[in-house]
DNA sequence: ATTCAGATTAACCAACTGGTCAAAATTAAA
DNA sequence: TTTAATTTTGACCAGTTGGTTAATCTGAAT
């Protein structure tokens, strides 16, 4: 069998799995390299082996992980939908992508404020400005009858990605006021309802809307 | 003079401050006592003579830190106005409150997601279901106007207060996808705009929602 | 079978971290 | 001024943590 070139790649996934749980779980500063390297059923020594440090191994993860979530997030509207068609693809399929990630949005959100230093790699990637004015001229003629105008995009932007966003990031809180959240079936079922919720507040909003 | 009773209540007050600055910043696992007692202007050992352990400081701040968030939240909605005026009211003060506290809903919202037992001590003083059902009584007309039933109540809610926190909470990545917002006139002018588009965004959507 | 590069390990280390302790300083009362 | 309690400190300690090293193992090519 030819070997994987430099570095066993199943090993190596091995631990980019065992750290992506442990840093998602326990954040940057909570992590423990010991940790990671015993999810992955390995030594210590062979973790800092194929990462040297504990900041290469975790921005590693952090980038995967940042453009898992923009790429589900922008990929739809560049879609060829009407901008109310839109909205209710990117609610069914951003929530389904939740649900199979939940811990996603607190760890992204938490570590770019912990420490905004890992954001630097990215942000030449992830530019809003064109999506933006993208998502305003295809829909211009749609947004301008719900009394959009290219100012008010951030703000609808930001209040329809935090529709299916902030459930997740503020689940225990939820489940403070809510005990029956602490059930995942439950918290589950929520968000399945809060597809339809969301779509028809928002559409419901835009139509009706103060201009 | 006499004496404050026992400990310095002076000293015990600059610890403390100093403990909730370090926390917010860097979360319970991030935050170093010895960190705490420089900005604190003490010894570490006297930080450890007034709060025995980093876990006892750390709930301490935390404890007061949830009250005062839950305080602002239901405060608004046992007053005597009609639903549409509390939802303003609220976002109003919400948003101020927040301008002056940007860091406490990442820092409460993460440190409930990453250590779930914070949150033993308050699950029974944060009875939701109460704050439910007094408003969904109190304005159950108002209500059922809109084609909100009392099972929506939850959906709706968490919409409403996402409106204020979860730009807070998601701030940086916020700034990622649009640069000026790294201003902090910026994005305070940006919140200050948002309480009048959240308004307007939930009055529309409650008008002229499906039923 | 030998070789040799790459993979894996056990043992180890220095720095850090939360926490302790005995002594010193401060304060208010006697 | 003396006394006694409280407050504050410098020095120290044991456990943890990220990271290193030298030796060993593995497996494919010679």
């Amino acid at each position: 069998m030819v070997k994987a070139s430099v570095n066993n790649s199943h090993t190596r996934d091995k631990i980019f799995k065992a750290a992506t749980q442990v840093f998602e779980e326990k954040g940057f500063a909570g992590a423990r390299m010991q940790e990671i390297a015993d999810r992955a059923g390995i030594n210590k020594a062979l973790l800092h082996y194929y990462f040297r440090t504990k900041d290469q191994l975790f921005m590693a993860v952090f980038q995967v992980l940042l453009r898992k979530m923009f790429e589900k997030i922008t990929a739809i509207f560049q879609a060829d939908l009407s901008f109310r068609e839109k909205i209710k693809l990117f609610l069914d399929q951003h929530i389904d992508f939740l649900i199979k990630n939940p811990n996603l949005p607190m760890f992204l959100l938490n570590e770019m404020s912990v420490n905004p230093a890992v954001n630097d790699g990215v942000r030449e990637r992830l530019n809003y400005g064109g999506l933006r004015d993208l998502i305003y001229e295809k829909h211009a003629k749609e947004l301008k009858g719900y009394g959009i105008r290219k100012s008010d995009m951030p703000q609808l932007m930001i209040t329809i990605i935090s529709m299916s966003i902030f459930p997740f990031a503020a689940r225990e809180m939820i489940a403070v006021m809510m005990p029956q959240m602490h059930d995942n079936r439950k918290f589950n079922a929520f968000m399945e309802e809060r597809k339809g919720f969301a779509a028809d507040f928002i559409f419901s909003a835009l139509k009706h809307r103060k201009k």
